[in-house]
DNA sequence: CACTGGGGCGTTTTT
DNA sequence: CGCCCCAGTG
């Protein structure tokens, strides 16, 4: 097969790649596995084979599939692509998997009974689906959590067992009710004409096994095949892409009738598989040559991102796993700066440090958007969030509480969901009582048995809701207006209307606006902004044409149609965090905030300055790995691609003393930062020159080597040590500790006025939105941003002017 | 029917 | 410590 053109050695599209990276932009056949080390320049062979396939052995741009782990990576890559081939890439297929299954179930789910506007039920909607289940199935609830059901589920889904199969092998009582928990769940998915997460790949493959038609349009139509991140794919994915590359075993046609499978490229790296939590299923990839006969692969060890004392240490780290296959990552860039490592004496003292570094990096000329930190947790952020606000550091968190998974936001989908997907029970039943408009507990009660009975959908029965017998007149009336408001709302998503002039309508016309801005709780001015960027956000999108189902293969411009609602929906079903990252990167102008993030979210990304925190055994890595091999080594490949995101400069640390729900604990240090060799580490601060003695104040509380707050000389500023290194404290002694605190300075009560900067203590940085009270009675309700809107008695508060 | 307050929980990581 | 659920009251 490899009789296509040689590559002519100087063509442009091999410029400036190594031999190896040569070797996998222009193989051809048989199935490839690239093994990329972290920093190798995987994403730029994914691109350029690409180009290649598309310029140079006149792949049509539509027979390509590339699967990558987010829709951001996605949209980068086809713009790359589309850079050097030209806007005919527009018709590649690039997206995560989830994507590109939604995209084809969209079109053939009707064989399955769904109806091709079904619901995508992320994890809130599937816990309260599963609440209902264990409900109707009178089930424990401390025995038997959503969240295990859940749990349990999705795994099957992953190993591709629908409910029958999963009955069929349970063989405890445990088992049998979860299996029967998993088949009343799908049958309200399906009565709510929803799949979640799992579904989507799993209904995907079902599809594909039970129409071979189906499966032989797509074999026919992707001739190339490439998967990005392949050592993160679960069971469910790696079926998905054997249905489409591997030869077809059910296929009774003469050799030479055949289709010829897709060529299939996958890249992936076994040291950076950190998804086994959630289903990777990390043989995936090394057992490609297996799974894939007459398979070859390319390894790409040579790394362009980091210097080489960051890859010494990271392949140190990740030595100590067993059973994987030799890599060694180089660089010739050069030695470059040692690394640095602190141990602090609290989790505040380890923010202050990573804000005193950043203060000096910046001051010789760095900028902050070179700068991430990363932590093992979300929680861990906090502490960042709460030292970088007091110094004035801009920063961003990625991840966290998500802007999809606020309330505001959540109901006004759940408005968008329930119009485009009546039956979508989860989404209609959210905002039915949503503003309030008097239809209770009893109503929905009275209607769902009506439902039930009558073998009606909730919304049918809803419609209906005069023939439902106990119903009380108020009620009713209340129920026929709303059914009337999303009839007419209905109507203009069947008119096409566009996503925005649908959600502003929503909002508008279902009162949620009017009971937020009149409303005196001070959070909803901020639901209010966040509805406001929700519509923002919809109205670009609306914008922004789409690739059309039937594209022209040879006008590109005439495959693109106006987004509809169900786009929308899928948009906002499907956004990972990562896709929020800020992208400025080259911006010279724009000098960037530091990034916070955990070290999932940083898989794939790269900063010239890293800061790894938290390195302690119980945080990372994380308590619940310690007692389990297999979770260790997944927490070791955790730090692998922590410090492999680091180009320049990679800063370690730990803290002595972490407060965990209030209550302090000593943490050892991270088993990890023995394994990193002794000479690698600048070590500015270690555990011995904690001067914990030097607190005689607190000798008679400290339990076990409690160390409080020792500030580096002159650098303190922050006054008396707090509570925070102490332990052994009752809640009552703390709420006496606080109440002192709160006495103690008997100060006057700042003057505020609208709109005035304030810093609180521990909300940090606010701007005040309401003030009530006069004197000693005042209360201010000040906007804390990520902290929300507090209402603040300010007498006590601990906020100042600015 | 809506709201409030107490009590009991629990925390890894996320497409 | 903060969230969510439930019970009791207006």
């Amino acid at each position: 097969m490899t009789e296509t053109l040689l590559p002519a050695a100087d063509h442009p599209l091999l410029d400036g790649l190594n031999e190896p990276q040569r070797a996998a932009v222009v193989h051809a056949g048989a199935p490839l596995l690239v093994v990329a080390g972290a920093g190798s320049g995987k994403t730029r062979v994914l691109t350029r084979r690409i180009a290649w396939l598309i310029s140079q052995r006149q792949a049509h741009p539509g027979s390509i599939l590339a699967i990558t782990f987010t829709n951001k990576a996605a949209a980068e890559m086809k713009e790359r692509v589309e850079e050097l081939v030209g806007k005919r890439a527009r018709l590649m297929w690039v997206s995560t998997f989830h994507s590109a299954c939604v995209r084809i179930l969209r079109k053939e789910i009707d064989r399955f009974g769904f109806k091709s506007n079904f619901s995508i039920y992320d994890a809130q909607d599937q816990k309260r689906l599963m609440q209902l289940v264990a409900t109707d199935l009178d089930l424990d609830p401390r025995q038997y959590q959503p969240g295990a059901l859940l749990h349990w589920v999705s795994n099957q889904k992953n190993e591709l067992k629908d409910p029958e199969e999963a009955t069929r092998e349970a063989h405890n009582k445990l088992e049998e009710t979860y299996a029967a928990a998993y088949t009343l769940y799908q049958r309200r998915l399906r009565e709510a004409n929803a799949l979640d997460f799992d579904d989507l790949i799993m209904t995907t493959v079902h599809l594909f096994q039970a129409f071979p038609e189906v499966r032989e349009t797509y074999r026919r139509r992707f001739r190339h095949v490439l998967v990005d991140e392949y050592q993160d794919t679960n069971h469910a994915q790696y079926a998905l892409i054997h249905q489409l590359c591997a030869d077809d075993p059910e296929d009774a046609r003469p050799e030479a009738e055949r289709v010829a499978p897709a060529e299939l490229m996958v890249v992936g790296d076994a040291d950076q598989s950190i998804y086994a939590f959630r289903g990777a299923n990390i043989r995936n990839i090394l057992d490609f040559e297996q799974d894939f006969p007459n398979a070859t692969s390319i390894l790409l060890e040579q790394n362009y991102r980091s210097t080489q004392t960051i890859l010494t240490a990271a392949n140190a780290v990740i030595g100590n796993n067993k059973g994987r296959k030799a890599k060694r990552l180089w660089s010739d860039a050069g030695d470059g700066e040692r690394i640095v490592g602190y141990v602090a004496d609290d989790e505040r003292d380890e923010a202050r440090f990573v804000s005193q570094q950043i203060d000096e990096l910046v001051d010789a000329g760095r900028r902050a958007g070179d700068v991430a930190v990363f932590y093992r947790t979300n929680a861990q952020s906090r502490v960042f969030e709460e030292v970088f606000i007091r110094t004035g550091q801009p920063y961003k968190v990625v991840g966290g509480v998500r802007f999809y998974e606020r309330k505001e936001v959540r109901d006004a989908l759940a408005y968008l969901r329930m119009l485009a997907n009546p039956d979508d029970q989860v989404s209609l039943r959210r905002i039915l009582n949503t503003p309030k408009r008097g239809i209770g507990d009893r109503a929905v009660e009275c209607v769902t048995l009506f439902a039930e009975r009558e073998r009606l959908t909730f919304w049918e029965a809803l419609r209906r809701a005069a023939e439902a017998p106990g119903l009380a007149t108020r009620s009713l009336t209340n129920i026929t207006a709303f059914v009337g408001l999303v009839e007419e709302l209905q109507s203009m998503v069947a008119g096409g209307e566009r996503p925005d002039v649908v959600l502003e309508t929503v909002l508008e016309r279902s009162g949620y606006l009017t009971a937020l801005e009149e409303s005196d709780d001070p959070q909803d001015a901020t639901r209010v902004e966040n509805l406001a960027e929700l519509v923002a956000v919809a109205r670009e999108f609306s914008d922004d044409p789409l690739p059309g189902p039937s594209a022209d293969p040879d006008d590109v411009d005439a495959g693109l149609v106006t987004p509809g609602l169900d786009d929308f929906l899928e948009r906002v079903a499907l956004v990972a965090d990562s896709d929020q990252i800020p992208d400025d990167p080259d911006d010279p102008d724009d000098t960037g905030v530091v990034t916070l993030m955990t070290l999932h979210t940083a898989k794939g990304l790269e900063f010239p300055v890293v800061f790894l925190t938290g390195l302690e055994d119980g945080v990372f890595p994380h308590s619940r790995a310690l007692g389990d091999q297999t979770e260790l080594e997944e927490e070791r490949r955790l730090a692998y691609v922590g410090l492999t995101r680091a180009r320049e400069r990679l800063f370690i640390s730990r803290a002595v003393v972490r407060s965990a729900w209030g209550a302090p604990s000593h943490n050892p240090a991270s088993r990890f930062l023995d394994e990193l060799p002794v000479d690698l580490v600048d070590w500015r601060r270690t555990e011995a020159q904690q001067t914990s003695w030097s607190r005689p104040d607190l000798s008679s509380s400290w339990g076990s080597g409690s160390s409080g707050p020792a500030y580096g000389s002159g650098s303190g500023g922050l006054g008396a040590p707090t509570a925070s290194g102490r332990r052994n404290f009752s809640a009552a002694a703390a709420r006496a500790d606080a109440a002192a605190k709160a006495k103690k300075p008997a100060r006057e009560i700042p003057a505020l006025e609208l709109g005035d900067r304030v810093v609180h203590d521990s909300f940090g940085l606010g701007t005040v939105v309401t003030i009530e009270g006069v004197a000693e009675k005042s209360v201010a309700s000040i906007d804390f941003g990520s902290e929300g809107v507090k209402r603040l008695l300010l007498r006590y508060a601990p906020v100042q002017k600015l």
